[in-house]
RNA sequence: CGGGGCGUAGCGCAGUCCGGUAGCGCACCUGGUUUGGGACCAGGUGGUCGCAGGUUCGAAUCCUGUCACCCCGACCA
Protein backbone atom coordinates (compact mmCIF):
# COMPACT_ATOMS: atom_id res chain seq x y z
CA UNK A 1 0.00 0.00 0.00
CA UNK A 2 1.18 3.40 -0.84
CA UNK A 3 1.97 5.69 2.26
CA UNK A 4 1.21 9.36 1.23
CA UNK A 5 1.96 10.20 5.17
CA UNK A 6 5.60 12.52 3.49
CA UNK A 7 3.40 14.99 1.92
CA UNK A 8 2.09 16.10 4.86
CA UNK A 9 3.31 18.98 7.29
CA UNK A 10 2.61 19.71 10.64
CA UNK A 11 1.61 23.15 10.10
CA UNK A 12 -1.13 23.71 12.84
CA UNK A 13 -3.49 24.12 10.38
CA UNK A 14 -3.65 20.96 9.56
CA UNK A 15 -2.41 19.23 11.95
CA UNK A 16 -5.42 17.42 12.86
CA UNK A 17 -5.52 15.85 9.54
CA UNK A 18 -2.21 15.01 9.87
CA UNK A 19 -2.99 13.16 13.15
CA UNK A 20 -6.25 11.12 11.88
CA UNK A 21 -4.04 10.16 9.14
CA UNK A 22 -1.32 8.61 11.38
CA UNK A 23 -3.24 6.90 13.14
CA UNK A 24 -5.10 4.75 10.45
CA UNK A 25 -2.24 4.38 8.64
CA UNK A 26 0.19 3.67 11.33
CA UNK A 27 -2.78 0.63 12.02
CA UNK A 28 -3.77 2.08 15.56
CA UNK A 29 -7.43 2.73 14.84
CA UNK A 30 -10.23 3.52 12.78
CA UNK A 31 -13.57 4.75 12.84
CA UNK A 32 -16.43 2.77 13.79
CA UNK A 33 -19.64 2.47 12.53
CA UNK A 34 -20.83 4.05 15.52
CA UNK A 35 -20.31 7.86 15.38
CA UNK A 36 -17.72 9.32 17.86
CA UNK A 37 -16.49 5.79 18.65
CA UNK A 38 -13.11 4.26 17.52
CA UNK A 39 -12.19 0.93 16.83
CA UNK A 40 -8.70 0.59 18.39
CA UNK A 41 -6.75 -2.38 16.51
CA UNK A 42 -4.40 -4.79 17.43
CA UNK A 43 -1.38 -2.92 17.38
CA UNK A 44 -2.63 0.09 18.66
CA UNK A 45 -4.16 -1.98 21.71
CA UNK A 46 -0.62 -3.58 22.20
CA UNK A 47 0.89 0.20 22.94
CA UNK A 48 -2.27 0.53 25.43
CA UNK A 49 -2.07 -2.95 26.81
CA UNK A 50 1.94 -1.91 27.32
CA UNK A 51 0.40 1.39 29.46
CA UNK A 52 -1.80 -0.59 31.19
CA UNK A 53 0.88 -3.30 32.77
CA UNK A 54 3.44 -0.42 33.79
CA UNK A 55 0.40 1.98 35.86
CA UNK A 56 -1.20 -1.42 37.44
CA UNK A 57 2.20 -2.08 38.54
CA UNK A 58 2.81 1.39 39.69
CA UNK A 59 -0.40 1.44 41.32
CA UNK A 60 0.02 -1.82 43.36
CA UNK A 61 3.10 -0.39 44.79
CA UNK A 62 1.47 2.27 46.44
CA UNK A 63 -1.64 -0.36 47.59
CA UNK A 64 -4.22 0.00 45.46
CA UNK A 65 -6.38 -3.33 44.38
CA UNK A 66 -8.18 -3.52 41.25
CA UNK A 67 -11.87 -4.04 41.14
CA UNK A 68 -15.20 -3.40 38.70
CA UNK A 69 -18.10 -1.58 38.80
CA UNK A 70 -21.03 -2.13 36.55
CA UNK A 71 -21.62 -0.25 33.48
CA UNK A 72 -24.78 1.28 34.42
CA UNK A 73 -26.24 4.05 37.01
CA UNK A 74 -29.52 4.52 38.42
CA UNK A 75 -30.16 7.97 37.04
CA UNK A 76 -31.64 8.80 40.73
CA UNK A 77 -27.61 8.07 42.17
CA UNK A 78 -25.95 10.69 39.41
CA UNK A 79 -28.47 13.41 40.29
CA UNK A 80 -27.47 13.08 44.04
CA UNK A 81 -24.64 14.99 43.76
CA UNK A 82 -25.62 18.18 42.25
CA UNK A 83 -22.22 19.72 40.66
CA UNK A 84 -21.79 16.76 39.52
CA UNK A 85 -24.93 16.35 37.64
CA UNK A 86 -24.84 19.29 36.51
CA UNK A 87 -21.52 18.66 34.74
CA UNK A 88 -22.30 15.41 33.42
CA UNK A 89 -26.08 16.03 32.49
CA UNK A 90 -25.34 17.04 29.04
CA UNK A 91 -23.36 13.97 27.75
CA UNK A 92 -24.82 11.11 28.98
CA UNK A 93 -26.52 8.17 27.29
CA UNK A 94 -29.02 6.92 28.49
CA UNK A 95 -31.02 3.48 28.84
CA UNK A 96 -34.78 3.72 28.65
CA UNK A 97 -36.12 0.53 27.45
CA UNK A 98 -34.91 -3.77 28.34
CA UNK A 99 -36.72 -5.21 25.34
CA UNK A 100 -36.87 -4.92 21.49
CA UNK A 101 -40.09 -6.76 19.17
CA UNK A 102 -40.52 -7.93 15.84
CA UNK A 103 -42.30 -4.41 14.01
CA UNK A 104 -46.03 -5.15 13.35
CA UNK A 105 -45.84 -3.03 10.18
CA UNK A 106 -42.84 -5.04 8.08
CA UNK A 107 -39.42 -6.12 8.75
CA UNK A 108 -36.82 -5.36 11.37
CA UNK A 109 -37.10 -4.64 15.16
CA UNK A 110 -38.47 -1.97 16.91
CA UNK A 111 -38.15 -1.13 20.84
CA UNK A 112 -41.20 -2.18 22.77
CA UNK A 113 -42.61 0.20 24.21
CA UNK A 114 -44.24 -2.00 27.18
CA UNK A 115 -40.44 -2.53 28.16
CA UNK A 116 -39.75 0.90 29.90
CA UNK A 117 -37.39 1.20 32.51
CA UNK A 118 -38.98 2.47 35.84
CA UNK A 119 -35.85 4.21 36.28
CA UNK A 120 -33.59 5.38 33.43
CA UNK A 121 -30.02 3.93 33.38
CA UNK A 122 -27.23 6.17 32.29
CA UNK A 123 -23.71 4.36 30.76
CA UNK A 124 -21.25 5.70 33.04
CA UNK A 125 -19.27 8.94 32.05
CA UNK A 126 -17.37 8.37 35.21
CA UNK A 127 -18.09 6.07 38.17
CA UNK A 128 -18.09 7.56 40.82
CA UNK A 129 -21.41 7.75 42.22
CA UNK A 130 -22.37 3.97 41.45
CA UNK A 131 -18.84 3.54 43.80
CA UNK A 132 -19.84 5.45 46.41
CA UNK A 133 -23.08 4.59 46.52
CA UNK A 134 -21.81 0.66 46.92
CA UNK A 135 -18.86 1.99 49.68
CA UNK A 136 -21.63 3.12 51.54
CA UNK A 137 -22.08 -0.88 52.56
CA UNK A 138 -18.64 -1.50 53.14
CA UNK A 139 -17.55 1.14 55.49
CA UNK A 140 -18.53 1.34 58.86
CA UNK A 141 -15.36 1.98 61.34
CA UNK A 142 -12.37 3.69 61.02
CA UNK A 143 -10.79 0.02 60.41
CA UNK A 144 -12.83 -0.69 57.74
CA UNK A 145 -10.10 2.61 55.70
CA UNK A 146 -8.17 3.36 53.89
CA UNK A 147 -10.58 1.22 50.09
CA UNK A 148 -8.08 1.80 47.77
CA UNK A 149 -9.66 0.76 44.49
CA UNK A 150 -8.87 0.99 40.84
CA UNK A 151 -10.80 -0.10 37.76
CA UNK A 152 -10.11 -0.31 34.24
CA UNK A 153 -13.66 0.71 32.14
CA UNK A 154 -15.03 2.06 29.94
CA UNK A 155 -16.87 5.47 30.22
CA UNK A 156 -19.46 7.32 27.81
CA UNK A 157 -19.50 11.06 27.40
CA UNK A 158 -21.69 11.45 24.57
CA UNK A 159 -19.37 14.35 23.00
CA UNK A 160 -20.55 16.56 19.60
CA UNK A 161 -17.35 16.73 18.77
CA UNK A 162 -15.06 13.74 18.49
CA UNK A 163 -11.17 12.67 17.52
CA UNK A 164 -9.38 9.80 17.53
CA UNK A 165 -7.86 8.65 21.20
CA UNK A 166 -8.22 12.42 22.35
CA UNK A 167 -11.99 12.85 22.65
CA UNK A 168 -14.09 9.56 21.85
CA UNK A 169 -17.79 9.12 22.69
CA UNK A 170 -16.59 5.86 24.23
CA UNK A 171 -12.84 5.61 25.53
CA UNK A 172 -11.38 3.26 27.80
CA UNK A 173 -9.55 4.34 31.13
CA UNK A 174 -8.81 3.65 34.92
CA UNK A 175 -10.53 5.30 37.80
CA UNK A 176 -8.85 4.95 40.86
CA UNK A 177 -11.48 6.14 43.91
CA UNK A 178 -9.87 6.00 47.31
CA UNK A 179 -11.83 6.23 51.19
CA UNK A 180 -9.75 8.08 53.77
CA UNK A 181 -10.51 8.25 57.45
CA UNK A 182 -9.15 12.17 57.41
CA UNK A 183 -8.82 15.10 55.21
CA UNK A 184 -4.85 15.12 54.83
CA UNK A 185 -4.74 11.64 53.96
CA UNK A 186 -6.82 12.30 50.92
CA UNK A 187 -5.07 14.96 49.96
CA UNK A 188 -2.15 13.01 50.70
CA UNK A 189 -3.27 10.72 48.25
CA UNK A 190 -4.57 13.11 45.99
CA UNK A 191 -0.91 14.48 45.17
CA UNK A 192 0.62 10.76 45.21
CA UNK A 193 -1.20 9.83 42.20
CA UNK A 194 -0.53 12.93 40.04
CA UNK A 195 2.99 12.67 41.19
CA UNK A 196 2.56 9.36 39.90
CA UNK A 197 0.95 10.27 36.93
CA UNK A 198 3.50 12.62 36.24
CA UNK A 199 6.24 10.32 36.71
CA UNK A 200 4.82 7.52 34.59
CA UNK A 201 4.12 10.51 31.64
CA UNK A 202 7.71 10.77 31.73
CA UNK A 203 9.78 7.55 32.38
CA UNK A 204 7.81 5.31 30.33
CA UNK A 205 6.42 7.80 27.75
CA UNK A 206 9.03 10.17 27.50
CA UNK A 207 6.22 12.99 27.36
CA UNK A 208 7.37 16.02 29.77
CA UNK A 209 4.43 17.54 32.02
CA UNK A 210 3.45 19.68 34.36
CA UNK A 211 2.16 19.55 37.30
CA UNK A 212 -0.48 21.89 38.81
CA UNK A 213 -3.59 22.71 40.03
CA UNK A 214 -6.82 23.52 38.30
CA UNK A 215 -8.96 26.42 38.71
CA UNK A 216 -12.20 26.41 39.62
CA UNK A 217 -13.74 26.88 35.83
CA UNK A 218 -11.97 23.89 35.20
CA UNK A 219 -12.18 21.52 38.44
CA UNK A 220 -14.19 18.61 38.11
CA UNK A 221 -17.62 18.48 38.63
CA UNK A 222 -18.14 18.18 42.28
CA UNK A 223 -14.29 18.25 43.68
CA UNK A 224 -12.97 20.43 45.61
CA UNK A 225 -9.43 20.46 43.68
CA UNK A 226 -8.17 19.07 40.82
CA UNK A 227 -4.78 18.02 40.04
CA UNK A 228 -3.57 17.89 36.57
CA UNK A 229 -0.81 16.97 34.17
CA UNK A 230 -0.80 19.25 31.29
CA UNK A 231 1.61 18.09 28.11
CA UNK A 232 2.54 19.80 25.06
CA UNK A 233 1.88 18.54 21.26
CA UNK A 234 4.24 19.89 18.93
CA UNK A 235 1.66 22.46 17.80
CA UNK A 236 2.03 24.15 20.78
CA UNK A 237 -1.53 23.11 22.11
CA UNK A 238 -1.66 22.05 25.38
CA UNK A 239 -3.09 18.38 26.18
CA UNK A 240 -4.76 17.37 29.88
CA UNK A 241 -3.28 13.47 30.09
CA UNK A 242 -4.75 13.00 33.96
CA UNK A 243 -6.29 14.05 36.68
CA UNK A 244 -6.50 13.69 40.37
CA UNK A 245 -9.54 14.76 42.20
CA UNK A 246 -9.54 15.75 46.47
CA UNK A 247 -13.43 15.13 46.59
CA UNK A 248 -13.51 16.30 50.36
CA UNK A 249 -16.42 15.33 51.87
CA UNK A 250 -18.64 15.83 48.89
CA UNK A 251 -19.69 13.00 47.59
CA UNK A 252 -19.93 10.80 51.19
CA UNK A 253 -22.32 13.51 52.08
CA UNK A 254 -24.21 12.89 48.47
CA UNK A 255 -24.49 8.79 49.48
CA UNK A 256 -24.58 9.37 53.37
CA UNK A 257 -21.27 7.18 53.80
CA UNK A 258 -19.97 7.71 57.88
CA UNK A 259 -17.55 5.85 59.57
CA UNK A 260 -17.34 5.18 63.19
CA UNK A 261 -14.15 7.18 64.22
CA UNK A 262 -11.70 6.33 67.23
CA UNK A 263 -13.71 8.42 69.36
CA UNK A 264 -17.01 6.43 68.34
CA UNK A 265 -18.29 9.79 66.49
CA UNK A 266 -20.26 9.58 63.16
CA UNK A 267 -17.58 11.04 60.37
CA UNK A 268 -18.10 11.77 56.96
CA UNK A 269 -15.00 9.48 54.74
CA UNK A 270 -12.73 11.97 52.71
CA UNK A 271 -12.79 11.09 48.91
CA UNK A 272 -10.40 11.18 45.96
CA UNK A 273 -10.36 9.88 42.85
CA UNK A 274 -7.84 9.61 39.73
CA UNK A 275 -7.63 8.62 36.36
CA UNK A 276 -6.14 8.09 33.15
CA UNK A 277 -7.48 7.47 29.67
CA UNK A 278 -6.90 5.79 25.88
CA UNK A 279 -5.84 9.84 25.49
CA UNK A 280 -2.41 8.82 26.82
CA UNK A 281 -2.13 7.47 23.23
CA UNK A 282 -2.85 10.80 21.84
CA UNK A 283 -0.07 12.79 24.07
CA UNK A 284 1.99 9.85 23.26
CA UNK A 285 1.63 9.74 19.21
CA UNK A 286 1.31 13.57 19.32
CA UNK A 287 4.64 14.38 21.12
CA UNK A 288 7.04 12.26 19.80
CA UNK A 289 5.47 11.76 15.61
CA UNK A 290 7.17 12.56 12.30
CA UNK A 291 6.67 12.73 8.89
CA UNK A 292 8.05 9.31 8.74
CA UNK A 293 5.25 7.85 11.09
CA UNK A 294 5.23 6.90 14.95
CA UNK A 295 8.25 7.22 17.19
CA UNK A 296 7.25 5.07 20.01
CA UNK A 297 9.72 5.26 23.16
CA UNK A 298 11.25 1.82 23.63
CA UNK A 299 9.67 1.19 27.31
CA UNK A 300 6.19 1.17 25.55
CA UNK A 301 6.81 -0.24 21.99
CA UNK A 302 5.12 -3.24 21.39
CA UNK A 303 7.66 -4.73 19.36
CA UNK A 304 11.17 -2.78 20.26
CA UNK A 305 13.56 -4.58 17.30
CA UNK A 306 12.56 -5.39 13.89
CA UNK A 307 14.96 -7.90 12.36
CA UNK A 308 14.71 -7.84 8.29
CA UNK A 309 16.87 -10.17 6.59
CA UNK A 310 17.67 -9.53 2.94
CA UNK A 311 18.26 -12.23 0.61
CA UNK A 312 17.55 -13.65 -2.63
CA UNK A 313 16.77 -17.12 -2.34
CA UNK A 314 16.04 -19.76 0.41
CA UNK A 315 19.63 -21.23 0.78
CA UNK A 316 20.43 -17.14 1.44
CA UNK A 317 17.88 -16.47 4.04
CA UNK A 318 18.61 -20.02 5.81
CA UNK A 319 22.14 -18.90 6.38
CA UNK A 320 21.16 -15.38 7.64
CA UNK A 321 18.50 -17.16 10.23
CA UNK A 322 21.37 -19.02 11.12
CA UNK A 323 23.05 -15.66 12.08
CA UNK A 324 19.71 -13.98 13.34
CA UNK A 325 18.35 -16.59 15.93
CA UNK A 326 20.95 -16.45 18.14
CA UNK A 327 20.78 -12.69 18.81
CA UNK A 328 16.94 -13.10 18.95
CA UNK A 329 17.89 -15.31 21.89
CA UNK A 330 20.06 -12.76 23.22
CA UNK A 331 17.04 -10.07 23.24
CA UNK A 332 14.58 -11.85 24.70
CA UNK A 333 17.21 -13.00 27.90
CA UNK A 334 17.64 -9.09 28.25
CA UNK A 335 14.01 -8.66 28.00
CA UNK A 336 13.54 -7.01 24.75
CA UNK A 337 10.84 -7.74 22.68
CA UNK A 338 11.86 -8.44 18.86
CA UNK A 339 10.54 -9.39 15.32
CA UNK A 340 12.38 -11.33 12.41
CA UNK A 341 10.43 -10.23 9.59
CA UNK A 342 11.29 -13.04 6.80
CA UNK A 343 7.78 -12.96 5.12
CA UNK A 344 8.96 -12.97 1.63
CA UNK A 345 5.63 -11.45 0.37
CA UNK A 346 7.13 -7.56 1.30
CA UNK A 347 10.10 -6.30 -0.12
CA UNK A 348 12.73 -5.04 2.14
CA UNK A 349 12.01 -1.38 1.54
CA UNK A 350 8.46 -2.04 2.48
CA UNK A 351 9.09 -3.31 5.65
CA UNK A 352 11.05 -0.64 5.83
CA UNK A 353 8.72 1.73 5.61
CA UNK A 354 6.02 -0.14 7.51
CA UNK A 355 8.43 -0.52 10.85
CA UNK A 356 9.38 3.09 10.65
CA UNK A 357 5.54 4.64 10.21
CA UNK A 358 4.61 1.95 13.45
CA UNK A 359 7.53 3.50 15.54
CA UNK A 360 9.68 0.56 15.57
CA UNK A 361 12.76 1.63 18.09
CA UNK A 362 15.33 0.04 16.44
CA UNK A 363 15.43 -2.17 13.07
CA UNK A 364 18.69 -4.41 12.07
CA UNK A 365 19.47 -5.74 8.66
CA UNK A 366 21.16 -8.56 8.10
CA UNK A 367 22.53 -9.58 4.33
CA UNK A 368 24.66 -11.61 2.76
CA UNK A 369 27.14 -8.88 2.79
CA UNK A 370 27.03 -8.28 6.80
CA UNK A 371 27.12 -12.26 6.99
CA UNK A 372 30.09 -12.00 5.11
CA UNK A 373 31.38 -8.92 6.88
CA UNK A 374 30.53 -10.21 10.28
CA UNK A 375 28.29 -6.75 10.74
CA UNK A 376 24.55 -5.65 10.87
CA UNK A 377 22.81 -2.57 10.33
CA UNK A 378 21.23 -0.73 12.71
CA UNK A 379 18.88 1.83 12.22
CA UNK A 380 17.28 4.00 15.01
CA UNK A 381 13.64 5.29 14.49
CA UNK A 382 14.12 8.41 16.74
CA UNK A 383 17.00 9.89 14.41
CA UNK A 384 16.51 7.70 11.65
CA UNK A 385 20.36 7.45 11.37
CA UNK A 386 21.97 3.76 10.50
CA UNK A 387 25.34 2.44 10.87
CA UNK A 388 27.02 -0.74 10.58
CA UNK A 389 27.31 -2.56 14.05
CA UNK A 390 29.90 -5.61 14.98
CA UNK A 391 27.21 -8.96 15.13
CA UNK A 392 29.15 -10.02 17.49
CA UNK A 393 27.68 -8.59 21.15
CA UNK A 394 24.84 -7.26 18.87
CA UNK A 395 22.07 -7.47 21.40
CA UNK A 396 23.71 -5.88 24.41
CA UNK A 397 24.52 -3.42 22.44
CA UNK A 398 20.92 -2.71 20.92
CA UNK A 399 19.89 -3.15 24.78
CA UNK A 400 21.97 0.34 25.36
CA UNK A 401 20.53 1.88 22.30
CA UNK A 402 17.05 1.51 23.19
CA UNK A 403 17.67 3.21 26.35
CA UNK A 404 19.77 6.34 24.55
CA UNK A 405 16.76 6.41 22.26
CA UNK A 406 14.02 6.84 25.14
CA UNK A 407 16.29 9.34 26.86
CA UNK A 408 16.59 11.21 23.35
CA UNK A 409 13.23 11.23 22.31
CA UNK A 410 12.28 12.56 25.96
CA UNK A 411 15.31 15.44 25.53
CA UNK A 412 13.39 16.39 22.39
CA UNK A 413 10.48 16.76 23.67
CA UNK A 414 11.54 18.97 26.55
CA UNK A 415 13.44 21.32 24.33
CA UNK A 416 10.27 21.57 22.38
CA UNK A 417 8.32 22.26 25.22
CA UNK A 418 11.19 24.47 26.17
CA UNK A 419 10.92 25.96 22.95
CA UNK A 420 7.65 27.37 23.48
CA UNK A 421 7.14 27.99 26.84
CA UNK A 422 6.78 32.36 26.78
CA UNK A 423 7.30 34.37 29.94
CA UNK A 424 4.38 37.46 29.03
CA UNK A 425 3.03 39.85 30.76
CA UNK A 426 1.62 42.18 28.08
CA UNK A 427 -2.25 41.03 27.63
CA UNK A 428 -1.55 42.94 23.89
CA UNK A 429 1.52 40.91 23.62
CA UNK A 430 0.13 37.62 24.49
CA UNK A 431 -3.32 37.86 22.34
CA UNK A 432 -0.68 38.35 19.27
CA UNK A 433 1.39 35.73 20.06
CA UNK A 434 -0.93 33.11 21.57
CA UNK A 435 -2.18 32.52 17.64
CA UNK A 436 0.85 30.39 17.35
CA UNK A 437 0.51 28.40 20.35
CA UNK A 438 2.54 27.69 23.18
CA UNK A 439 2.62 28.28 27.12
CA UNK A 440 2.43 31.31 28.26
CA UNK A 441 3.31 32.20 32.23
CA UNK A 442 1.40 35.35 33.08
CA UNK A 443 0.36 36.57 36.10
CA UNK A 444 -3.29 36.26 36.76
CA UNK A 445 -5.47 38.14 39.63
CA UNK A 446 -7.13 34.54 41.04
CA UNK A 447 -10.74 35.89 39.30
CA UNK A 448 -13.36 33.68 37.14
CA UNK A 449 -14.13 37.20 35.33
CA UNK A 450 -10.99 37.48 34.20
CA UNK A 451 -10.37 34.07 33.31
CA UNK A 452 -13.80 33.74 31.06
CA UNK A 453 -12.49 37.50 29.56
CA UNK A 454 -9.29 35.84 28.30
CA UNK A 455 -11.03 32.47 26.58
CA UNK A 456 -13.58 34.45 25.37
CA UNK A 457 -10.63 36.99 23.58
CA UNK A 458 -8.23 34.22 22.69
CA UNK A 459 -9.92 30.62 23.09
CA UNK A 460 -6.85 30.26 25.80
CA UNK A 461 -7.50 28.75 28.78
CA UNK A 462 -5.71 28.61 32.04
CA UNK A 463 -4.04 25.42 31.96
CA UNK A 464 -2.91 25.10 35.63
CA UNK A 465 -1.45 26.35 38.48
CA UNK A 466 1.98 25.10 38.73
CA UNK A 467 3.30 23.40 41.96
CA UNK A 468 6.90 24.12 41.06
CA UNK A 469 8.80 26.47 43.54
CA UNK A 470 8.54 29.66 41.62
CA UNK A 471 5.65 31.66 43.81
CA UNK A 472 7.23 35.34 42.83
CA UNK A 473 4.10 37.53 42.80
CA UNK A 474 3.33 40.08 40.28
CA UNK A 475 0.49 42.14 38.64
CA UNK A 476 -2.29 40.39 36.53
CA UNK A 477 -1.34 40.69 32.73
CA UNK A 478 -5.36 41.99 32.08
CA UNK A 479 -6.59 43.72 35.01
CA UNK A 480 -3.23 45.00 37.11
CA UNK A 481 -4.51 43.71 40.44
CA UNK A 482 -2.28 41.60 42.45
CA UNK A 483 -1.38 37.99 41.29
CA UNK A 484 0.06 36.04 43.78
CA UNK A 485 2.04 33.68 41.19
CA UNK A 486 2.27 32.54 37.32
CA UNK A 487 0.38 30.63 35.85
CA UNK A 488 0.14 28.36 32.58
CA UNK A 489 -2.28 29.99 29.79
CA UNK A 490 -2.73 28.05 26.62
CA UNK A 491 -4.77 26.60 23.68
CA UNK A 492 -5.91 23.21 24.14
CA UNK A 493 -7.30 20.11 23.00
C1' C B 1 -27.42 23.71 16.94
C1' G B 2 -24.94 27.45 13.31
C1' G B 3 -21.17 27.81 8.75
C1' G B 4 -18.68 25.03 4.89
C1' G B 5 -17.72 20.33 2.21
C1' C B 6 -18.59 15.44 0.50
C1' G B 7 -21.34 10.79 -0.89
C1' U B 8 -19.41 6.83 -7.81
C1' A B 9 -15.36 -0.75 -6.85
C1' G B 10 -12.14 -2.58 -0.51
C1' C B 11 -9.40 2.55 -0.32
C1' G B 12 -8.42 7.42 -2.86
C1' C B 13 -10.69 10.04 -6.76
C1' A B 14 -12.41 11.80 -12.09
C1' G B 15 -16.96 12.12 -14.70
C1' U B 16 -22.18 16.11 -13.01
C1' C B 17 -21.92 22.66 -15.63
C1' C B 18 -23.78 20.72 -21.28
C1' G B 19 -28.43 13.64 -19.98
C1' G B 20 -26.53 8.92 -24.49
C1' U B 21 -22.17 1.64 -23.22
C1' A B 22 -19.31 3.05 -15.67
C1' G B 23 -13.79 5.43 -15.75
C1' C B 24 -8.63 6.15 -13.43
C1' G B 25 -4.86 5.11 -9.50
C1' C B 26 -3.94 1.88 -5.39
C1' A B 27 -5.32 -2.81 -3.34
C1' C B 28 -6.78 -7.91 -4.84
C1' C B 29 -6.15 -12.62 -8.27
C1' U B 30 -2.79 -15.39 -12.27
C1' G B 31 1.98 -15.91 -14.55
C1' G B 32 6.96 -14.32 -14.99
C1' U B 33 11.22 -11.39 -13.63
C1' U B 34 12.79 -9.18 -8.96
C1' U B 35 14.40 -8.44 -3.50
C1' G B 36 20.44 -3.46 0.62
C1' G B 37 14.63 2.17 0.98
C1' G B 38 7.63 1.78 -0.36
C1' A B 39 9.40 -3.47 -7.42
C1' C B 40 8.35 -4.18 -12.72
C1' C B 41 5.83 -6.39 -17.08
C1' A B 42 1.55 -8.90 -19.04
C1' G B 43 -3.32 -10.55 -18.21
C1' G B 44 -7.68 -10.62 -14.95
C1' U B 45 -11.81 -10.10 -10.92
C1' G B 46 -14.74 -6.40 -8.78
C1' G B 47 -19.80 -0.88 -8.93
C1' U B 48 -28.31 -0.85 -8.37
C1' C B 49 -23.21 5.90 -8.93
C1' G B 50 -26.02 7.24 -0.42
C1' C B 51 -31.57 6.50 -0.38
C1' A B 52 -36.72 7.71 -2.22
C1' G B 53 -39.67 10.06 -5.63
C1' G B 54 -40.14 13.03 -10.25
C1' U B 55 -38.89 14.87 -15.52
C1' U B 56 -37.26 12.10 -20.03
C1' C B 57 -37.18 7.43 -25.40
C1' G B 58 -32.96 7.47 -22.02
C1' A B 59 -30.53 10.02 -15.50
C1' A B 60 -24.24 9.23 -11.80
C1' U B 61 -25.53 13.85 -14.53
C1' C B 62 -31.64 17.80 -14.34
C1' C B 63 -35.74 18.69 -10.29
C1' U B 64 -37.84 17.63 -5.22
C1' G B 65 -37.24 15.36 -0.73
C1' U B 66 -34.33 12.60 2.62
C1' C B 67 -30.17 10.18 5.08
C1' A B 68 -25.10 9.71 6.21
C1' C B 69 -20.27 11.20 7.01
C1' C B 70 -16.08 14.94 7.32
C1' C B 71 -14.09 19.88 8.55
C1' C B 72 -14.70 24.74 11.32
C1' G B 73 -17.42 26.83 15.71
C1' A B 74 -20.34 26.25 20.56
C1' C B 75 -19.41 21.83 24.48
C1' C B 76 -15.64 18.77 26.71
C1' A B 77 -10.72 14.54 29.31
Amino acid sequence: MAIELKNLTKRSDNYSQWYNELVVKADLAEQSAVRGCMVIKPYGYAIWEKMQQTLDRMFKGTGVQNAYFPLLIPKSFLCREAEHVEGFAKECAVVTHYRLKNDPNGTGVIVDPEARLEEELIVRPTSETIIWGTYKNWIHSWRDLPILCNQWANVMRWEMRTRMFLRTSEFLWQEGHCAHATAEESQARTVQMIKLYAEFAEKYMAVPVTIGVKTANERFAGALNTYTIEAMIQDGKALQAGTSHNLGQNFAKAFDVTFANKDNQPEYVWANSWGVSTRLMGALIMTHSDDNGLVLPPHLAPIQVVIVPIYKNAEQLAEITEHVLPIIERLKELGISVKYDDADNKRPGFKFADYELKGVPVRLVLGARDVEAGTVEVMRRDTLEKHSAPLAGIADYVNTLLEDIQKNIYDKAVAMRQAKTYVCDSYDEFKERIEDGGFFLCHWDGTTETEEKIKADTKATIRCIPLDDDNTPGKCMVTGKPSARRVIIARNY
